[in-house]
DNA sequence: GCCAAAACTTAATCAAGTTCAAGAAAAGAC
DNA sequence: GTCTTTTCTTGAACTTGATTAAGTTTTGGC
Protein backbone atom coordinates (compact mmCIF):
# COMPACT_ATOMS: atom_id res chain seq x y z
CA UNK A 1 0.00 0.00 0.00
CA UNK A 2 3.38 2.36 0.11
CA UNK A 3 3.25 2.08 -3.22
CA UNK A 4 0.02 4.28 -3.57
CA UNK A 5 1.37 6.73 -1.11
CA UNK A 6 4.64 7.04 -3.25
CA UNK A 7 2.64 7.46 -5.93
CA UNK A 8 0.65 10.62 -4.89
CA UNK A 9 3.62 11.75 -3.14
CA UNK A 10 5.13 12.32 -6.85
CA UNK A 11 2.00 15.00 -7.89
CA UNK A 12 1.36 16.31 -4.74
CA UNK A 13 2.61 17.24 -1.08
CA UNK A 14 1.14 14.85 1.77
CA UNK A 15 1.90 15.53 5.54
CA UNK A 16 2.17 12.73 7.93
CA UNK A 17 -1.18 13.03 8.80
CA UNK A 18 -2.88 12.89 4.64
CA UNK A 19 -0.75 9.58 4.33
CA UNK A 20 -2.21 8.37 7.77
CA UNK A 21 -6.03 9.13 6.78
CA UNK A 22 -5.42 8.34 3.58
CA UNK A 23 -4.71 4.32 4.35
CA UNK A 24 -6.82 4.38 6.76
CA UNK A 25 -9.85 4.87 4.22
CA UNK A 26 -8.60 2.41 1.31
CA UNK A 27 -9.06 -1.13 1.02
CA UNK A 28 -6.38 -4.05 0.19
CA UNK A 29 -8.00 -6.33 -2.22
CA UNK A 30 -6.46 -9.63 -3.97
CA UNK A 31 -8.26 -10.11 -7.55
CA UNK A 32 -8.39 -13.61 -8.83
CA UNK A 33 -7.29 -14.52 -12.70
CA UNK A 34 -10.55 -13.25 -14.50
CA UNK A 35 -12.36 -11.64 -11.66
CA UNK A 36 -14.20 -8.47 -12.79
CA UNK A 37 -14.16 -5.04 -10.70
CA UNK A 38 -16.95 -3.88 -12.55
CA UNK A 39 -19.76 -5.30 -15.03
CA UNK A 40 -21.66 -3.62 -17.98
CA UNK A 41 -24.76 -2.03 -16.62
CA UNK A 42 -23.81 -1.79 -12.82
CA UNK A 43 -22.96 1.12 -11.55
CA UNK A 44 -19.18 1.60 -10.77
CA UNK A 45 -18.79 1.95 -7.16
CA UNK A 46 -14.75 2.95 -6.39
CA UNK A 47 -11.98 3.62 -8.14
CA UNK A 48 -9.16 1.29 -8.00
CA UNK A 49 -4.97 1.64 -7.94
CA UNK A 50 -3.24 -0.68 -9.30
CA UNK A 51 -0.79 -2.80 -6.97
CA UNK A 52 -0.01 -5.49 -9.06
CA UNK A 53 -1.29 -7.01 -11.82
CA UNK A 54 -3.37 -6.53 -15.35
CA UNK A 55 -7.03 -5.26 -15.98
CA UNK A 56 -8.67 -4.73 -19.20
CA UNK A 57 -11.54 -2.69 -19.73
CA UNK A 58 -13.58 -3.99 -22.64
CA UNK A 59 -17.27 -3.60 -24.14
CA UNK A 60 -19.22 -5.64 -26.35
CA UNK A 61 -19.62 -3.83 -29.75
CA UNK A 62 -22.55 -4.11 -32.01
CA UNK A 63 -21.50 -7.47 -33.35
CA UNK A 64 -21.50 -9.15 -30.03
CA UNK A 65 -17.72 -9.23 -29.86
CA UNK A 66 -15.47 -7.52 -27.48
CA UNK A 67 -13.44 -4.58 -27.42
CA UNK A 68 -10.94 -3.88 -25.13
CA UNK A 69 -10.05 -0.10 -24.65
CA UNK A 70 -7.61 0.10 -22.36
CA UNK A 71 -5.13 -1.47 -20.27
CA UNK A 72 -4.80 -1.38 -16.45
CA UNK A 73 -0.86 -2.00 -15.01
CA UNK A 74 0.23 -1.18 -12.38
CA UNK A 75 0.73 2.22 -10.57
CA UNK A 76 -2.32 3.37 -12.67
CA UNK A 77 -5.89 3.99 -11.52
CA UNK A 78 -8.38 1.72 -13.25
CA UNK A 79 -12.64 3.14 -12.92
CA UNK A 80 -15.37 4.07 -15.28
CA UNK A 81 -15.03 7.57 -14.36
CA UNK A 82 -18.47 8.33 -15.91
CA UNK A 83 -20.40 5.71 -14.42
CA UNK A 84 -18.89 6.25 -11.11
CA UNK A 85 -19.14 10.23 -10.94
CA UNK A 86 -22.24 10.62 -12.28
CA UNK A 87 -23.64 7.42 -10.50
CA UNK A 88 -25.14 5.73 -13.89
CA UNK A 89 -24.61 2.11 -15.51
CA UNK A 90 -21.23 1.27 -16.95
CA UNK A 91 -20.81 0.42 -20.64
CA UNK A 92 -17.51 -1.34 -19.36
CA UNK A 93 -16.38 -4.46 -17.74
CA UNK A 94 -13.25 -4.27 -15.92
CA UNK A 95 -11.78 -7.94 -15.79
CA UNK A 96 -8.61 -9.25 -14.34
CA UNK A 97 -6.51 -10.41 -17.00
CA UNK A 98 -4.34 -12.31 -14.10
CA UNK A 99 -3.94 -12.41 -10.44
CA UNK A 100 -3.72 -9.06 -9.26
CA UNK A 101 -3.36 -6.83 -6.40
CA UNK A 102 -5.34 -3.17 -5.65
CA UNK A 103 -6.42 -0.44 -3.42
CA UNK A 104 -9.73 0.47 -3.31
CA UNK A 105 -11.17 4.00 -3.35
CA UNK A 106 -14.63 3.38 -2.76
CA UNK A 107 -17.15 6.85 -4.37
CA UNK A 108 -18.51 7.76 -0.78
CA UNK A 109 -15.15 7.74 1.09
CA UNK A 110 -13.41 9.35 -1.71
CA UNK A 111 -15.85 12.77 -1.60
CA UNK A 112 -15.18 12.65 1.87
CA UNK A 113 -11.29 12.68 1.71
CA UNK A 114 -11.15 15.27 -1.54
CA UNK A 115 -13.21 17.55 1.78
CA UNK A 116 -10.59 16.92 4.45
CA UNK A 117 -7.50 16.56 1.94
CA UNK A 118 -7.75 19.28 -0.77
CA UNK A 119 -4.28 18.03 -2.38
CA UNK A 120 -6.05 14.64 -3.23
CA UNK A 121 -8.07 16.45 -5.13
CA UNK A 122 -5.87 18.54 -7.00
CA UNK A 123 -4.00 14.94 -7.39
CA UNK A 124 -6.88 13.88 -9.44
CA UNK A 125 -7.21 16.45 -11.56
CA UNK A 126 -3.52 15.69 -12.63
CA UNK A 127 -3.78 12.23 -12.98
CA UNK A 128 -6.98 12.93 -15.58
CA UNK A 129 -4.92 15.08 -17.38
CA UNK A 130 -2.20 12.44 -18.04
CA UNK A 131 -4.96 10.12 -19.00
CA UNK A 132 -6.91 12.13 -21.31
CA UNK A 133 -3.08 13.16 -22.73
CA UNK A 134 -2.79 9.42 -23.24
CA UNK A 135 -6.64 9.03 -25.05
CA UNK A 136 -5.56 11.49 -27.04
CA UNK A 137 -2.41 10.21 -27.64
CA UNK A 138 -4.05 6.78 -28.44
CA UNK A 139 -6.09 8.42 -31.28
CA UNK A 140 -3.22 9.69 -32.80
CA UNK A 141 -1.77 6.42 -33.23
CA UNK A 142 -4.66 4.96 -34.65
CA UNK A 143 -4.79 7.40 -37.21
CA UNK A 144 -1.12 7.84 -38.02
CA UNK A 145 0.01 4.26 -38.06
CA UNK A 146 -1.34 0.72 -40.14
CA UNK A 147 -2.37 -2.13 -37.95
CA UNK A 148 1.35 -3.39 -38.20
CA UNK A 149 2.99 -0.57 -37.20
CA UNK A 150 1.27 -0.39 -34.49
CA UNK A 151 1.79 -3.60 -33.44
CA UNK A 152 5.45 -2.98 -33.82
CA UNK A 153 5.45 0.21 -31.71
CA UNK A 154 3.22 -1.97 -28.63
CA UNK A 155 6.10 -4.77 -28.93
CA UNK A 156 8.71 -2.50 -29.22
CA UNK A 157 6.97 0.14 -25.79
CA UNK A 158 6.23 -3.16 -23.51
CA UNK A 159 7.86 -6.20 -24.47
CA UNK A 160 7.18 -8.16 -21.48
CA UNK A 161 3.39 -7.43 -21.97
CA UNK A 162 3.31 -9.64 -24.92
CA UNK A 163 4.42 -12.28 -22.74
CA UNK A 164 2.12 -12.17 -20.19
CA UNK A 165 -1.10 -11.40 -21.96
CA UNK A 166 -2.94 -13.51 -24.93
CA UNK A 167 -2.18 -12.39 -28.17
CA UNK A 168 -6.11 -12.05 -29.25
CA UNK A 169 -6.41 -9.41 -26.46
CA UNK A 170 -3.57 -7.36 -27.77
CA UNK A 171 -5.52 -7.60 -31.30
CA UNK A 172 -8.70 -6.40 -29.80
CA UNK A 173 -6.59 -3.43 -28.01
CA UNK A 174 -5.09 -2.24 -31.31
CA UNK A 175 -7.81 -2.45 -33.28
CA UNK A 176 -7.57 -5.19 -35.66
CA UNK A 177 -8.60 -9.11 -35.29
CA UNK A 178 -6.35 -11.97 -34.01
CA UNK A 179 -6.27 -13.92 -37.53
CA UNK A 180 -4.80 -10.67 -39.10
CA UNK A 181 -1.87 -10.11 -35.87
CA UNK A 182 -1.05 -13.58 -36.73
CA UNK A 183 -0.45 -12.70 -40.09
CA UNK A 184 1.81 -9.97 -39.18
CA UNK A 185 3.91 -12.22 -36.62
CA UNK A 186 4.10 -15.09 -39.53
CA UNK A 187 6.05 -12.42 -41.86
CA UNK A 188 8.88 -11.64 -39.50
CA UNK A 189 9.90 -14.99 -37.82
CA UNK B 1 -18.14 36.21 -19.79
CA UNK B 2 -21.19 35.49 -17.50
CA UNK B 3 -21.58 32.51 -19.99
CA UNK B 4 -18.55 30.73 -18.13
CA UNK B 5 -19.61 31.53 -14.33
CA UNK B 6 -22.83 29.62 -15.87
CA UNK B 7 -21.19 26.98 -16.94
CA UNK B 8 -18.34 26.25 -13.47
CA UNK B 9 -22.23 27.15 -11.59
CA UNK B 10 -23.48 23.56 -13.10
CA UNK B 11 -20.65 21.74 -11.88
CA UNK B 12 -19.79 23.27 -7.89
CA UNK B 13 -20.79 25.72 -6.05
CA UNK B 14 -19.72 28.91 -5.91
CA UNK B 15 -20.01 32.68 -3.63
CA UNK B 16 -20.81 35.78 -4.86
CA UNK B 17 -17.24 36.66 -3.98
CA UNK B 18 -15.89 33.83 -5.57
CA UNK B 19 -17.09 34.82 -9.20
CA UNK B 20 -15.82 38.40 -8.69
CA UNK B 21 -12.66 36.80 -8.23
CA UNK B 22 -12.74 34.72 -11.25
CA UNK B 23 -13.79 37.09 -13.34
CA UNK B 24 -11.14 39.61 -12.26
CA UNK B 25 -8.83 36.88 -12.94
CA UNK B 26 -10.05 36.27 -16.56
CA UNK B 27 -9.16 37.67 -19.94
CA UNK B 28 -11.53 38.44 -22.66
CA UNK B 29 -10.23 37.71 -26.29
CA UNK B 30 -11.48 38.20 -29.48
CA UNK B 31 -10.32 35.76 -32.49
CA UNK B 32 -10.02 36.27 -35.83
CA UNK B 33 -10.53 32.98 -38.30
CA UNK B 34 -7.01 31.31 -38.53
CA UNK B 35 -5.93 32.87 -36.02
CA UNK B 36 -3.21 30.68 -33.74
CA UNK B 37 -4.00 30.38 -29.81
CA UNK B 38 -1.38 27.49 -29.96
CA UNK B 39 1.67 26.37 -32.13
CA UNK B 40 3.42 23.02 -32.14
CA UNK B 41 6.74 23.44 -30.41
CA UNK B 42 5.23 26.26 -28.07
CA UNK B 43 4.34 26.04 -24.67
CA UNK B 44 0.96 26.19 -24.06
CA UNK B 45 0.31 28.98 -21.58
CA UNK B 46 -3.12 29.15 -20.93
CA UNK B 47 -6.32 27.39 -21.26
CA UNK B 48 -9.33 28.90 -22.79
CA UNK B 49 -13.40 28.86 -22.80
CA UNK B 50 -14.92 29.37 -26.00
CA UNK B 51 -17.95 31.90 -25.35
CA UNK B 52 -18.45 31.53 -29.30
CA UNK B 53 -16.82 30.05 -32.56
CA UNK B 54 -15.10 27.39 -33.32
CA UNK B 55 -11.67 25.84 -32.98
CA UNK B 56 -9.36 22.60 -34.55
CA UNK B 57 -6.79 21.14 -32.89
CA UNK B 58 -4.25 19.11 -34.94
CA UNK B 59 -1.18 18.38 -35.74
CA UNK B 60 0.89 17.70 -38.12
CA UNK B 61 1.69 14.05 -38.99
CA UNK B 62 4.30 11.63 -40.53
CA UNK B 63 3.46 12.10 -43.81
CA UNK B 64 3.86 15.99 -43.08
CA UNK B 65 -0.41 16.29 -43.60
CA UNK B 66 -2.73 17.87 -40.63
CA UNK B 67 -4.61 15.89 -38.74
CA UNK B 68 -7.34 17.05 -36.91
CA UNK B 69 -7.85 15.30 -33.26
CA UNK B 70 -10.16 17.69 -31.29
CA UNK B 71 -12.90 20.46 -32.26
CA UNK B 72 -13.67 22.71 -29.63
CA UNK B 73 -16.91 24.54 -29.44
CA UNK B 74 -19.08 26.77 -27.38
CA UNK B 75 -18.91 26.18 -23.61
CA UNK B 76 -16.07 23.74 -23.85
CA UNK B 77 -12.08 24.08 -23.15
CA UNK B 78 -9.48 24.19 -25.10
CA UNK B 79 -6.10 23.74 -24.34
CA UNK B 80 -3.00 21.60 -24.95
CA UNK B 81 -2.64 20.23 -20.49
CA UNK B 82 -0.53 18.27 -20.93
CA UNK B 83 2.03 21.50 -22.34
CA UNK B 84 0.76 23.72 -20.24
CA UNK B 85 0.55 21.61 -16.56
CA UNK B 86 4.11 20.56 -17.40
CA UNK B 87 6.08 23.20 -19.11
CA UNK B 88 6.93 21.54 -22.11
CA UNK B 89 6.94 22.08 -26.16
CA UNK B 90 3.37 21.33 -27.62
CA UNK B 91 2.39 19.28 -30.24
CA UNK B 92 -0.82 20.64 -31.35
CA UNK B 93 -1.72 23.77 -33.22
CA UNK B 94 -4.82 25.38 -31.62
CA UNK B 95 -6.22 27.55 -34.93
CA UNK B 96 -9.78 29.15 -34.75
CA UNK B 97 -11.86 27.84 -37.90
CA UNK B 98 -14.10 31.10 -37.95
CA UNK B 99 -14.13 34.52 -36.22
CA UNK B 100 -14.03 33.49 -32.25
CA UNK B 101 -14.36 34.78 -28.93
CA UNK B 102 -12.42 33.35 -25.93
CA UNK B 103 -12.27 33.45 -22.15
CA UNK B 104 -8.38 33.16 -21.32
CA UNK B 105 -7.13 31.67 -18.05
CA UNK B 106 -3.30 32.16 -17.89
CA UNK B 107 -1.59 28.92 -16.19
CA UNK B 108 0.36 31.01 -13.34
CA UNK B 109 -2.81 32.83 -12.57
CA UNK B 110 -5.09 29.22 -12.41
CA UNK B 111 -2.87 28.10 -9.66
CA UNK B 112 -3.15 30.95 -8.04
CA UNK B 113 -7.12 30.45 -7.89
CA UNK B 114 -7.07 27.20 -7.12
CA UNK B 115 -5.56 28.23 -3.78
CA UNK B 116 -7.94 30.86 -3.32
CA UNK B 117 -11.36 29.08 -4.66
CA UNK B 118 -10.73 25.10 -4.14
CA UNK B 119 -14.53 24.78 -5.63
CA UNK B 120 -12.36 25.57 -8.78
CA UNK B 121 -10.11 22.74 -8.57
CA UNK B 122 -12.93 20.67 -8.55
CA UNK B 123 -14.93 21.67 -11.52
CA UNK B 124 -11.78 21.20 -13.69
CA UNK B 125 -11.06 17.47 -12.44
CA UNK B 126 -14.94 17.21 -13.67
CA UNK B 127 -14.02 18.56 -16.93
CA UNK B 128 -11.50 16.69 -17.27
CA UNK B 129 -13.56 13.15 -15.99
CA UNK B 130 -16.09 14.58 -18.76
CA UNK B 131 -13.34 15.19 -21.58
CA UNK B 132 -11.39 11.65 -20.97
CA UNK B 133 -14.79 10.11 -21.25
CA UNK B 134 -15.64 11.64 -24.26
CA UNK B 135 -12.32 10.83 -26.00
CA UNK B 136 -12.98 6.83 -24.83
CA UNK B 137 -16.31 7.23 -26.63
CA UNK B 138 -14.70 8.29 -29.49
CA UNK B 139 -12.19 5.45 -29.78
CA UNK B 140 -15.18 3.66 -29.79
CA UNK B 141 -16.58 5.03 -32.48
CA UNK B 142 -13.65 4.44 -34.75
CA UNK B 143 -13.44 1.09 -33.77
CA UNK B 144 -17.02 0.26 -34.04
CA UNK B 145 -18.08 2.19 -37.05
CA UNK B 146 -16.96 2.27 -40.84
CA UNK B 147 -15.60 5.53 -42.08
CA UNK B 148 -19.15 6.12 -43.50
CA UNK B 149 -21.42 5.02 -40.33
CA UNK B 150 -19.33 7.82 -38.50
CA UNK B 151 -19.86 10.50 -41.29
CA UNK B 152 -23.73 10.00 -40.67
CA UNK B 153 -23.52 9.74 -36.30
CA UNK B 154 -21.40 13.21 -36.83
CA UNK B 155 -23.39 14.33 -39.15
CA UNK B 156 -27.11 13.83 -37.52
CA UNK B 157 -25.35 14.84 -34.13
CA UNK B 158 -24.23 18.07 -35.11
CA UNK B 159 -25.75 18.84 -38.45
CA UNK B 160 -25.25 23.03 -38.67
CA UNK B 161 -21.50 22.27 -37.95
CA UNK B 162 -21.45 21.09 -41.28
CA UNK B 163 -22.47 23.82 -42.86
CA UNK B 164 -19.98 25.86 -41.03
CA UNK B 165 -16.63 23.94 -41.49
CA UNK B 166 -14.53 23.20 -44.71
CA UNK B 167 -15.71 19.46 -45.00
CA UNK B 168 -11.85 18.52 -45.73
CA UNK B 169 -11.78 18.75 -42.04
CA UNK B 170 -14.42 16.85 -41.09
CA UNK B 171 -12.86 14.08 -43.15
CA UNK B 172 -9.72 14.71 -41.21
CA UNK B 173 -11.31 14.57 -38.14
CA UNK B 174 -13.19 11.07 -38.66
CA UNK B 175 -10.00 9.95 -40.05
CA UNK B 176 -10.48 9.18 -43.37
CA UNK B 177 -9.69 11.01 -47.02
CA UNK B 178 -11.48 14.32 -47.91
CA UNK B 179 -11.74 12.23 -51.40
CA UNK B 180 -13.45 9.13 -49.61
CA UNK B 181 -16.05 11.68 -47.72
CA UNK B 182 -16.79 13.29 -51.04
CA UNK B 183 -17.62 9.52 -52.69
CA UNK B 184 -19.75 9.06 -49.59
CA UNK B 185 -21.69 12.58 -49.89
CA UNK B 186 -22.08 11.79 -53.66
CA UNK B 187 -23.55 8.24 -53.13
CA UNK B 188 -27.12 9.82 -51.15
CA UNK B 189 -27.29 13.00 -53.34
C1' DG C 1 -1.31 -37.57 -17.63
C1' DC C 2 -5.48 -37.02 -20.29
C1' DC C 3 -9.23 -34.42 -22.03
C1' DA C 4 -11.64 -30.28 -22.99
C1' DA C 5 -11.43 -25.66 -23.69
C1' DA C 6 -8.94 -21.72 -25.03
C1' DA C 7 -5.70 -19.64 -28.04
C1' DC C 8 -3.31 -19.42 -32.36
C1' DT C 9 -2.42 -20.22 -37.47
C1' DT C 10 -3.23 -20.52 -42.50
C1' DA C 11 -5.37 -19.49 -46.80
C1' DA C 12 -8.89 -17.91 -50.10
C1' DT C 13 -12.07 -14.38 -51.01
C1' DC C 14 -13.96 -9.86 -50.40
C1' DA C 15 -14.95 -5.00 -48.82
C1' DA C 16 -13.38 -0.53 -47.16
C1' DG C 17 -10.66 3.05 -47.86
C1' DT C 18 -6.13 5.21 -50.06
C1' DT C 19 -3.49 7.19 -53.63
C1' DC C 20 -2.78 9.74 -57.63
C1' DA C 21 -4.13 12.75 -61.03
C1' DA C 22 -7.04 15.90 -63.21
C1' DG C 23 -10.73 18.96 -63.46
C1' DA C 24 -14.85 21.73 -61.52
C1' DA C 25 -16.84 24.80 -58.24
C1' DA C 26 -16.77 28.11 -54.59
C1' DA C 27 -14.79 31.70 -51.82
C1' DG C 28 -11.73 35.72 -50.99
C1' DA C 29 -8.76 39.57 -52.32
C1' DC C 30 -8.41 43.96 -54.31
C1' DG D 1 -16.13 41.87 -61.40
C1' DT D 2 -12.18 39.14 -62.45
C1' DC D 3 -8.25 36.59 -60.83
C1' DT D 4 -6.24 33.61 -57.54
C1' DT D 5 -6.53 30.49 -54.01
C1' DT D 6 -9.01 27.20 -51.61
C1' DT D 7 -12.16 23.52 -51.51
C1' DC D 8 -14.65 19.74 -53.59
C1' DT D 9 -15.43 15.92 -57.02
C1' DT D 10 -14.55 11.85 -60.03
C1' DG D 11 -12.44 7.62 -61.54
C1' DA D 12 -8.92 3.86 -61.96
C1' DA D 13 -5.56 1.12 -59.75
C1' DC D 14 -4.06 -0.48 -55.53
C1' DT D 15 -3.47 -1.72 -50.36
C1' DT D 16 -4.94 -2.95 -45.94
C1' DG D 17 -7.32 -5.60 -43.16
C1' DA D 18 -12.00 -8.40 -42.42
C1' DT D 19 -14.39 -12.64 -42.97
C1' DT D 20 -15.00 -17.46 -43.07
C1' DA D 21 -13.71 -21.83 -42.14
C1' DA D 22 -10.70 -25.43 -41.05
C1' DG D 23 -6.93 -27.20 -38.70
C1' DT D 24 -3.09 -26.93 -35.05
C1' DT D 25 -1.07 -25.86 -30.67
C1' DT D 26 -1.20 -24.65 -25.89
C1' DT D 27 -3.17 -24.40 -21.38
C1' DG D 28 -5.69 -25.63 -17.34
C1' DG D 29 -8.71 -28.69 -14.59
C1' DC D 30 -9.06 -32.74 -12.05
Amino acid sequence: MQRLIAHISKFVELTEEDKEIILSCIQYQEVKKKEYLLRQDAICNANYFILKGVFRKYYIDEKGSEQIIHFGIDNWWITDYDSLDRRIPSQYFIQAVERAEVAVLDWRVQEELFVKIPALERYFRLILQRAYAASMQRIRYIYDFSGEERYYHFSNLYPEFLQRIPQYMVASYLGFTPEFLSKIRAKKI
